[in-house]
DNA sequence: CGCATTTGACCCGCGC
DNA sequence: GCGCGGGTCAAATGCG
């Protein structure tokens, strides 16, 4: 799993159209990364650009094969390091799957000596907080200038790309998980405006992850055959749900509900229950678009803070209330956690100081190698108004663990909700 | 003809 | 116990 994502990472650097960003491989050397089905052990092949044998094969045919000798060296050398960087991106997408697992399940562990460091790490300079941190190896490589033995430009440029593509999954992951967990502390809210917690809690049935896109979100595939089985009228809403069930692994248990928002038909809500048991396909391209773009907006703009998310009593906002990036609405029968894509812009700094400052005290045996997810993004500016108190986000979390705890099934729906997005958002890097 | 979708009936949980 | 509403089933229908 992990190591399909990273090696659709890197197939899309030769697939892709380049742009002034990641023209990773563009040079007078192509080369293509192939790989055996259902192995891990990537092939990595090259094919040279004719434009760079012309008089040389013609004029001087020995010195032709000395040449050709040392070009393949060189190449060998570059394709070294592209395998490198491909099970450098398996092991950090499985660490960054981690965290956001660990973020999840934190509260199953003592919390008393975490609160302290985690008020520590809130004096921490935001500059150091903000440093794009990398394995150590990586950093190395990068720092250095090097790692092409030939001109240098195509792998640093591959590795300039490769880090782009671990920030994306990185904010990604984060923003999911952010969103999740707000969205926890926004249900632990009404919760407590109802003053009805535990039962609520007792009564849960099957967690939910809902998603509110534009419209033409739905136009789009995710990767997964649906097969519709029903569709309703719902009350307080004249559109039709849909009911689709997951058609592609035998007894898939996941089901997704499609509806149109009753007061802004432009947004679809789209709501996963149930977690895969089988292998995701690459997503459709279109699908990845849409998804980038929606997850870009939410990543790029404003901020929404939790008292306001907190706000949120309905089903689904209306149209005079400001949709909320995460929310948890506590229906009858099943949690909710709703991410929203119709709105932009998330702090996401905040939320991997908090997931990284839990986890990493809570399991100091995770093969981190001094990396963390807190990363620059030119784009996610730090704002204070995102959440009202850090030390507040930080309790919080620990209060959305807890519920995350006692119904599992929630993991299981973000499960399918995250893949989907992450899935989508590996085809389009750089859109 | 096979498959997917539609749609009314039915089931189940919840509140009163 | 009853009614309501969400969710699912399965026969009917449509489509390629």
């Amino acid at each position: 799993m992990e190591g399909k994502v990273a090696l659709k990472k890197l197939l899309q650097v030769q697939e892709r159209p380049y742009d002034n960003n990641s023209d990773a491989l563009k040079g007078t050397e192509e080369q293509s990364i192939k790989h055996t089905s259902g192995s891990t052990d990537h092939l990595l092949s090259l094919s040279l650009n004719n434009s760079e044998l012309p008089q040389k094969k013609q004029e001087q045919p020995l010195t032709q094969l000395g040449w050709l000798q040392t070009k393949f060296e060189e190449v060998k050398k570059e394709n070294q390091i592209l395998r490198s960087m491909l099970n450098q991106i398996t092991d950090h997408y499985a660490v960054l799957q981690s965290r956001l697992l660990l973020a999840m399940q934190q509260q199953q562990l003592p919390s008393s000596p975490t609160n302290n460091d985690d008020l520590q790490k809130d004096n921490m300079r935001p500059e150091d907080m903000e440093k794009p941190v990398l394995p150590a190896t990586w950093l190395q490589r990068l720092n250095s200038g090097d790692p092409s033995p030939a001109d240098g430009s195509s792998t640093t440029k591959a590795f300039a790309y490769a880090e782009n593509i671990e920030k994306n999954i990185d904010r990604n992951l984060t923003s999911c998980a952010y969103k999740a967990v707000e969205g926890k502390i926004n249900k632990q809210t009404i919760i407590s405006q109802q003053e009805d917690g535990a039962s609520e809690a007792a009564s849960c049935r099957k967690a939910r992850v809902s998603i509110r896109a534009p419209s033409d979100f739905s136009l789009m595939g995710d990767g997964c055959r649906w097969r519709k089985y029903g569709q309703k009228i719902a009350k307080g809403n004249p559109c039709p749900r849909a009911y689709y069930r997951c058609n592609m692994g035998t007894e898939c248990p996941v089901r997704k509900q499609v509806q149109r928002c009753a007061v802004d038909e432009t947004v679809i809500i789209i709501t996963y229950e149930g977690n895969h048991n089988h292998s995701l396909p690459p997503a459709a391209r279109s699908m990845a678009s849409t998804t980038s773009a929606a997850l870009s907006m939410f990543l790029s703009g404003s901020t929404t803070s939790t008292s306001t998310l907190s706000n949120y009593s309905g089903l689904f906002s209306s149209s005079s209330t400001p949709p909320g990036l995460a929310t948890f609405y506590p229906s009858a029968s099943c949690p909710t956690v709703t991410l929203d894509l119709t709105q932009p812009s998330i702090d996401l700094l905040k939320f991997q100081r908090a997931i990284s400052s839990n986890h990493c005290h809570h399991f100091p045996t995770l093969p981190l190698h001094g990396y963390n997810s807190t990363q620059q993004y030119s784009d996610s500016k730090p704002s204070s108004t995102m959440i009202p108190s850090e030390k507040t986000s930080l309790a919080l979390v620990d209060v959305v663990s807890a519920a995350i705890i006692k119904d599992p099934s929630i993991k299981a729906a973000l499960d399918a909700a995250v893949s989907s997005l992450i899935t989508g958002d590996t085809l389009n890097i750089n859109n």
